[in-house]
DNA sequence: TAGTGGTCTAGACCACGGT
DNA sequence: CCGTGGTCTAGACCACTAA
């Protein structure tokens, strides 16, 4: 029998559990060899090359593969297979746009449904998150940030919507894991999501509009800058 | 019943290589069936039965599935497989809603990319479509339809926005199949497209932004109508 | 024509959920 | 504890692409 080398469980003997299967393990791993570099933007990824690298057969490197098209890191040509995408500022700035758009109108929506519960548990977070940026935890901060704008699309009721949204998380948590956060982005995202408070208890609509726009176009300013500066 | 012409690639543009696969036509009729009501809403779906009634092995049911939830048709929990979700008005609300601000987004920015050859061949278009409307042939209206805004819509630049829409375009299409136009929609929606092209020739942001929404606003209404009365 | 991708079968194993 | 879902292996076959 051939023992499993090249991807490890968490211990000998586990077979693949649920929480962290292989594709989910080689999609990780692929992700960030794509975004760090490792695949030169164009480069094809062979199913072979794959197995062999990774120890494993096809099936989980073709649930990785679709995984990650779905994300938009690679592209799949019907017979022509896989290649790696360039994560380039027009890329990036595509993917920026949709959110904003989706993430606006959730949040608007979310004005119906809201209430004073959700208020104080909002605030409650956003304190999480100055406590956290000023003790500079950042993967607190990426949590709480999170949590923040999770709890406010939830209300909006639109499950479709929102997962647009969580699918295109992933995508840009993998850029910023290798970019890299503006020097001052925490504390312009603690000033944004104030206003966005202030707007939502006020039940002001065009306010609100404006506070949920501004706070995507400048997260989409601060990545892009990121971005030519890691260059 | 179904007409050669409904059965299509998933792959807009390139014609389907291989004769349907088997996830393929599991996928498309599993989509007829529960949009049809073959499966009450909440029913399960288990592999079990779905292999012995199609007579194929785990595989392609999954990848069919796997596909129906992308497009929000049924529902997959872990470990307790899929689920029939109920296409009722809110679900359908929600998809046109993301539509609308996604085609209103990629029908402003194609302006800067217009030009008078690519005005001239959406007259065209729109010509074969009022022509079709005329004979009642519907299908074609349907194409040439989706043509129009295909061509729009690629000029925007944003393949990632694009490639939401298409998603959306099986499900709504398999929707319409089911419930078909009301009766005076393709007339409205002559006006409506002959609107948006002027205000293309004009580039009138203002105009052909309202324009656009109006017409996604008028397909939704059309469709929940249809839903409605059709139920 | 060889290489590669895409799909499918068959069988195995573990994990979770409800009886 | 059994049913079911989720995942993986191994091997097979065919279609398409490119040399």
């Amino acid at each position: 029998m051939v023992s499993e080398t090249m991807i490890e469980s968490s211990y000998p003997g586990s077979a693949p559990t649920l929480a962290d299967p292989t594709y989910s393990r080689v999609r990780e791993k692929l992700r960030q060899d794509i975004l760090s570099g490792v695949y030169v933007q164009g480069q094809r990824l062979k199913i072979a090359d794959l197995t062999s690298r990774y120890g494993v057969s096809q099936m989980p490197i073709r649930e990785a593969l679709q995984q990650l098209q779905g994300e938009g890191l690679i592209t799949i040509e019907p017979n022509k297979g896989a290649q790696v995408r360039s994560v380039d500022r027009h890329f990036v700035e595509n993917i920026l746009d949709i959110r904003r758009l989706i993430e606006v109108y959730l949040t608007l929506r979310s004005v119906a449904a809201i209430s004073g519960r959700v208020l104080k548990e909002l605030w409650h977070i956003q304190e999480s998150y100055e406590k956290a940026a000023a003790e500079e935890d950042y993967a607190s901060c990426v949590k709480f940030n999170r949590q923040f704008h999770a709890i406010i699309y939830e209300l909006a009721d639109n499950q479709e919507a929102y997962k647009i949204i969580e699918h295109h998380w992933q995508l840009v948590n993998g850029i910023r894991l290798n970019y890299g956060f503006g020097r001052e982005r925490t504390s312009q995202v603690i000033e944004e999501h104030r206003r966005i408070l202030r707007a939502l208890e006020e039940k002001d609509l065009r306010e609100l509009e404006d506070a949920a726009s501004m706070h995507c176009l400048k997260a989409k300013e601060d990545l892009i800058n990121q971005m030519t500066v890691g260059k």
